[in-house]
DNA sequence: CTGATGTTTAGCATCTTTGCTAAACATCTA
DNA sequence: TAGATGTTTAGCAAAGATGCTAAACATCAG
């Protein structure tokens, strides 16, 4: 996958407000599926249908415990995405730290 | 409008490539609606309307200029609808910078 | 094995988005 | 005023997004 499809993906994504509420709620630690479904009035299958967008984007890992499926908050992903846009036009206002995003170098595929 | 609905309208607005160029391309400066449109292989009408979403969104503001409309990028705009989300979920990674974002403060209204 | 629990997949309906062309509107030039 | 140029509005078709329910899959507990 190329970066641009990458920021695409991560853009795209972030366009829906229920998937950036689940990425602010796994911000306060992992949550599985069901606790992030319990968190909106919306059913499970959509849930993880947005999940599944998520976790297309790279803005999440799973893994499974026992019964249940475990998300993650991938935050390095999420700043990798929207760092070269956001360097690009608003350099004097917004900052990337870090490991976020140099110019010109390589992420690892998910 | 609240500050959520604009964030809304910002993240919705930057979902479409097209969209997230033409604010890369005012990054140089001041551009005519047709010298955006120039600049993609998309026709003048739908620019237009990719234009109007990103006025809508509040990202870039518009002035007459005898015959052609200029288009100018609105930075602190999208530092400002960004910003929140950004601190939320990836502080570490990304740093606000300035007049970007405060939390509390109130934004003027379109 | 059976049933309960957690989660995803399949299929459908509806709304939104995005592209196009044709036409209208606004301004400049002659 | 008439025509040329720049831009937007209107209306349509195709594609995508999002919600739901029913059903399937995976794992745990008895």
């Amino acid at each position: 996958m190329t970066e641009a499809q990458q920021e695409a993906g991560v853009f795209r994504a972030l366009a829906d407000p229920t998937r950036r509420q689940i990425l602010e709620d796994l911000r306060g630690g992992e949550l599985a599926a069901g606790e992030i479904a319990a968190r909106f009035a919306i059913s499970a299958p959509s849930i993880s249908r947005h999940l599944g967008v998520l976790k297309g984007a790279g803005l999440v890992t799973e893994r499974r415990e026992g019964n249940r499926i475990i998300y993650t908050l991938a935050q390095d992903r999420l700043a990798t995405g929207v760092g070269r846009f956001l360097s690009a036009v608003c350099p004097e206002q917004i900052v990337l730290r870090r490991t976020a995003w140099r110019p010109g170098a390589r992420s690892e595929e998910s």
